[in-house]
RNA sequence: GCCCGGAUGGCGGAAUGGCAGACGCAGAGGGCUUAAACCCCUCGGCCCUUCGGGGCAUGCGGGUUCGAGUCCCGCUCCGGGCACCA
């Protein structure tokens, strides 16, 4: 451990000891909590600053370091400036890892997490984080998942939860069903492993009825949330309009209906195409020639391993289903085939095939030797060069089209089709509904009783929360089926309908659920007869500023939109987003690669913070760059961040008045200074330009250093004032820095509600300004004059410099730029 | 393939269209010291210089402007997202 002495420089002897600070005010501070929010006579305006909790894996790491210095950042500042922020913390606490932890080391889950939390709780405490320690929760608590089984039954009663079977992600390592979002390039989320496809029934929440006011309620979050995430977010419910259209199939009595975005090639249409592992496909090959065939093609379809179907260079497959389908437009007979390059969970699981201007149906045209008949006009062949063309128009071949531009001849088709009562347009989404069951322990059962003559019944809620059973005794090693199944003295219940011999469903909910609405549950977390307080929510809710990394762009965040909206068509809320302003912290990465458990968390934090104490971390992780920027910690030196915070330190030193002198008696270009600083280091914190910030308190170190030292001394009020500035702007960084030189200018604890410095407005005046003169664009003089210098003034100034009058050369000015006070700039002739 | 970002000294990074490189790291020089560390001060984009200064510089090429790191057009490279979604 390094300490940094200061014996020998001519200051008073004292040594700066982070580690001896850590120890003096950490009891201080949980004897006076300057943080907490619940005081029922608290008068200040609220403010909710919060931080995307944790998974209680093991200790805090480096990214937990990053993230809760930022969030500390800004829920300090707003302490200081006179907020009651609700900056509370918990645990995200139901999830695989408990369990892998008990299969491989025989522990329980429940202890191995609990464990953990006490853990985690030590190091935030230590690691001095603002939080509000009255407001924990844990989501594996009996308190906190009853609720979760609650939404469950409201989603349940709205038609918002429902079961189905269909083909669903399954990871084969950790024996349980995944939702598309939690499949990242064809691989299970959280182990890698390549996911394969499985026929089940799961429990689904209807997230696609949302699909519409999850894009349109992104209006309020543009310019406050990263475009980055609203992008992804957009991407990913990928809404596209186009149109139905119905192809009557030879001997099936209902037509088809398609989906495309592109109706107006309808009369390029030249084959049909249904997806292989649809129903439909497996109807219209019964009894025709081509049964077996297509047998043993969804047969290898199957086998095929969503990695493989991701390659989009895969050649296309495909069986003739010895059908044919009516065009509506022109009753052109088309043949039908199954492939599976078309995806049964998507439109409706079948396709118009249009060679000429979609690249996949060309490529399938070319495989199977298909016709392919151009109906946009363009210079380019499709059959000739291999590439489907996507020119705007004019349309031919198409009947009542012909001559039309793309767009027109959409609307025009879309009537025709309406017309005749054989299309309509319609919107589809690439959004799915969210799978919400897992085959797992370690999760919030799922409130439904299977009977054998009543089918589904929801627990009574009366009956919740229905408790996980203890871990002893259960086989938790995964097989495909839930453990729950096997608790003995759990699964079997009587039906709450008809009171015969029953069975709890045996699933688990996936942990988002937990994280949907967290946020709500800390406004009172041990509220017993309801998931929280309404009137608590309308007085603390939206949250002001979500802190988290990016990495939940899409999952947690989408998942927690839409439980907003269902709970505000349930009046329990009256807002539509429950993030107003959403901060996404980079990642620590060391010499380019990412800290994940899974690369043995290359520097470990508890090293860190051993060596160099809390507050140097704190501020390296905010000095480093910009927030949503990552860090590369090989770049970063904590040691110096200490000499930084020493250097500051000792500034308390230097500082001989006494505590409340007037500063308003100080030297005034110390002030002006000191003003100037913490006005931009205000701007800079509420503009997330932490790093920007931590420099202006260091320019204002080395000007209160050189104050004392060559300046008006130590005994001038406005050293005091500097210094005290410093103490405070610190506190937002460097919490233990700042609360000993708080002590040591003559105040009690806590500098943490010293209130932000105000910013005398007359002191940010300049009485003199640096004007700078160009020729021809070039700077060749820096005058220094009055703020309010008039234009003519200024000009005759700069004519009248000396090298300014040898860079024109004697040639005329032709034109002359004044902007006063700042600059001028002169363009000679030539 | 489509959609977003980004590129500034040896390094991390600053710059409402108006002094490019704030602040810091690493480096050099000086002070303090028996010495080192710590600490304090100074210097610092590159090239040339008669030491006055001059030239070139924000990935590359154009453009707009009195003036561009910043705005526009076209590239290159890097990062991210989506991707057989009809």
């Amino acid at each position: 451990m390094s300490t940094y002495t200061d014996a020998d420089d001519g200051y008073p002897a004292a040594t700066f000891d982070p580690h001896a600070m850590q120890e003096r005010w950490l009891p201080v501070w949980d004897e006076i909590a300057p943080f907490r929010s619940g005081a029922t006579d608290d008068d200040r305006p609220t403010k909710y600053v919060l931080d995307m909790f944790p998974y209680p894996s093991g200790d805090l790491h480096m990214g937990h370091a990053e993230a809760y210095a930022l969030g500390d950042v800004l829920a300090r500042y707003w302490v200081q400036r006179g907020f009651n922020v609700l900056h509370p913390i918990g645990w995200d606490a139901f999830g695989l890892p408990a369990e892998n932890a008990a299969i491989k080391r025989g522990v329980d889950p429940a202890a191995w997490t609990y464990e953990n939390i006490a853990t985690q709780r030590a190091s935030m405490r230590r690691y001095a984080c603002s939080f509000d320690w009255d407001r924990t929760l844990n989501t594996c608590d009996p308190e906190y998942y009853h609720w979760n089984q609650w939404f469950f039954l409201q989603m349940y009663e709205r038609g918002l939860a429902y079961r189905k079977a269909s083909n669903v992600n399954w990871c084969p390592n950790c024996q349980t069903v995944l939702a598309n979002e939690q499949v990242v390039d064809g691989r299970c989320e959280r182990c890698d492993t390549p996911v394969t496809k499985r026929k089940l029934t799961q429990w689904y929440f209807r997230i696609t009825e949302y699909a519409d006011r999850l894009l349109d309620d992104m209006d309020q979050l543009v310019g406050k949330w990263p475009d980055k995430v609203l992008t992804m977010q957009r991407n990913w419910i990928g809404r596209s309009e186009g149109a139905e259209v119905e192809f009557a199939i030879s001997g099936r009595e209902e037509p088809v209906t398609v989906y495309t975005t592109r109706p107006d090639t309808l009369y390029g249409a030249t084959f049909f195409v249904v997806a292989a592992d649809s129903d439909l496909a497996a109807e219209l090959a019964a009894g025709t020639p081509a049964e077996e065939e297509f047998a043993a093609y969804t047969e290898r379809v199957r086998a095929t391993s969503d990695i493989d179907r991701l390659a989009t260079d895969r050649p296309k497959t495909g069986v003739f289903l010895h059908r044919h389908a009516t065009n509506p437009v022109n009753g052109e007979q088309i043949p039908v085939y199954a492939s599976d390059y078309v995806l049964a969970d998507y439109g409706t699981g079948a396709i118009m095939a249009v060679p000429a201007h979609d690249q996949r149906d060309l490529d399938f045209a070319r495989a199977f030797d298909l016709p392919v008949r151009a109906v946009v006009q363009s210079e380019d062949d499709p059959v000739e060069t291999g590439v489907a063309t996507a020119d705007d128009g004019p349309h031919i071949n198409s009947g009542p089209l012909d001559g039309l531009g793309t767009a027109a001849a959409i609307e025009r088709i879309t009537d025709v089709l309406a017309e005749r009562g054989t299309g309509r347009a319609a919107v589809n989404y690439r959004l799915r509904d969210w799978l919400i069951s897992r085959q797992r322990y370690w999760g919030t059962p799922i409130p439904i009783i299977h009977c054998e003559s009543c089918g589904e019944v929801p627990v009574p809620l009366s009956d919740l929360p229905v408790r996980l059973p203890g871990s002893s005794g259960l086989d938790l090693k995964p097989k495909g089926t839930s453990p729950l199944g096997a608790a003995a003295g759990w699964a079997e219940v009587s039906c709450p309908q008809c009171g015969r011999p029953a069975r709890r469903d045996p699933d688990t909910m996936d942990t988002f659920v937990d994280s949907s609405w967290y946020f709500l549950r800390y406004l009172n977390p041990r509220k017993d007869d309801g998931p929280f307080d309404e009137d608590q929510a309308r007085r603390w809710m939206p949250v002001d500023q979500y802190v988290g990394g990016v990495t939940h762009a899409i999952l947690h965040l989408l998942y927690s939109r839409f439980f907003t909206k269902v709970l505000h068509d349930m009046g329990m809320v009256d807002f539509t987003e429950p993030f107003t302003r959403l901060l996404n912290q980079g990642m620590v990465v060391m010499e380019g690669s990412a800290m994940s458990k899974s690369r043995g968390n290359l520097v470990r934090l508890s090293d860190e913070l051993a060596e160099h104490g809390v507050d140097a971390i704190r501020l390296s992780m905010v000095f480093a760059g910009p927030p949503e920027d990552d860090i590369d910690w090989a770049d970063v030196s904590p040691g110096s961040s200490n000499k930084f915070l020493a250097r500051a330190w000792r500034l308390a030193a230097g500082v001989s008045s006494e505590p409340g002198v007037d500063p308003t008696a100080g030297d005034r270009s110390v002030r002006t200074t000191a003003h100037r600083l913490i006005d931009e280091a205000s701007q800079a914190i509420e503009v997330y330009r932490f790093n920007v910030a931590v420099a202006k308190v260091m320019e204002l170190v080395n000007a209160a250093r050189k104050a004392i030292d060559t300046g008006p001394g130590p005994a001038d009020p406005a050293v005091r004032e500097a210094v005290e500035a410093v103490a405070i702007l610190l506190s937002l960084f460097a919490p233990y820095t700042a609360e000993d030189m708080w002590a040591r200018l003559g105040h009690g604890p806590s500098v943490a509600r010293a209130g932000w410095p105000e910013v005398d407005p007359a002191l940010l005046v300049r009485d003199e300004v640096t004007c700078v003169v160009q020729v021809a664009g070039k700077v060749k003089a820096r005058l220094t004059v009055s703020p309010d210098i008039s234009a003519d003034e200024l000009e005759a100034l700069a004519l009248a410099d000396e090298s300014v009058l040898r860079a024109l050369d004697g040639r005329p000015v032709v034109r002359a730029i004044v902007r006063p006070p700042k600059l001028v700039n002169l363009v000679p002739g030539a």
